[in-house]
DNA sequence: AAGCCGATGATCT
DNA sequence: GATCATCGGCTTT
């Protein structure tokens, strides 16, 4: 196992950039949680952008202004965790102060403690194992208690991964239901990475 | 590939 | 109290 120390933490400075910018350079990046059990981590390889009041998709629609969505009118890199349905997911707060952006986390490629993912996830199969926004936090201990941290700092933050060899771009996953907004190609991947979750449904 | 449906909390009325 | 959602696992073609 490796030790926590050895990873430093992006500083706030890394958030500062255009939230579809931002979306394709978390592509390659080591996301770390760490819990009393562990340490888990792994590449990010999926991602999709939410572009706030102009965007039918995203909670912060019409600048709609809630107890869940508060954090996402904050400065980025802050932490948006939510529940959807039976599962948690994880996105990375964007875009300057009081402008609701923000950035879903859909797949990552296992790196660290991967006996602890298995186990949380209790499957075997390395392949099924974080290639889902649901399983990957269910992997990574990543919980709505997470929810207003920062990614800067311990004990759920991003670090310098690698550096993806070819990136993707396309419409974004499971939201049918949002006219317009389903068609805008705000979903990036790395391409022909397994980790990757599904082509659109 | 496609359809069913579980089971949860925030939000709406 | 009802509705709905940035989903996943399982079952059926």
């Amino acid at each position: 196992m490796k030790d926590i120390t050895q990873y430093v933490p992006f500083s706030e400075s890394f958030f500062l950039q255009p939230t579809l910018v931002l979306a394709e350079a978390l592509l390659g990046c080591l996301l770390i949680k760490e819990t009393e059990e562990g340490i888990a981590s792994g590449y990010i390889v999926e991602t999709e952008a939410y572009m706030g009041p102009e965007d039918r998709a995203a909670h912060s629609f019409g600048n709609k202004r809630t107890k869940r969505t508060e954090i996402m009118f904050s400065e980025p890199g802050f932490v948006y965790t939510y529940v959807m349905h039976t599962h948690c997911l994880v996105n990375v707060v964007s875009g300057p102060k009081e402008k609701p952006e923000a950035v879903l986390i859909r797949g990552v490629e296992p790196v660290d403690g991967l006996e602890l993912m298995k186990k949380r996830r209790n499957i075997e199969d390395l392949k099924n194992l974080t290639n889902g926004p649901g399983k990957l936090t269910k992997a990574l201990g990543i919980t709505i208690a997470d929810y207003g941290r920062h990614f800067s700092s311990l004990p759920l933050f991003l670090a310098k991964g690698i550096t993806p060899d070819k990136v993707s771009r396309g419409v974004r996953i499971g939201i049918n239901n949002s006219g317009e907004a389903r068609n805008y190609p705000w979903r990036f991947w790395v391409t022909d990475n397994p980790y990757v979750s599904r082509t659109r449904k």
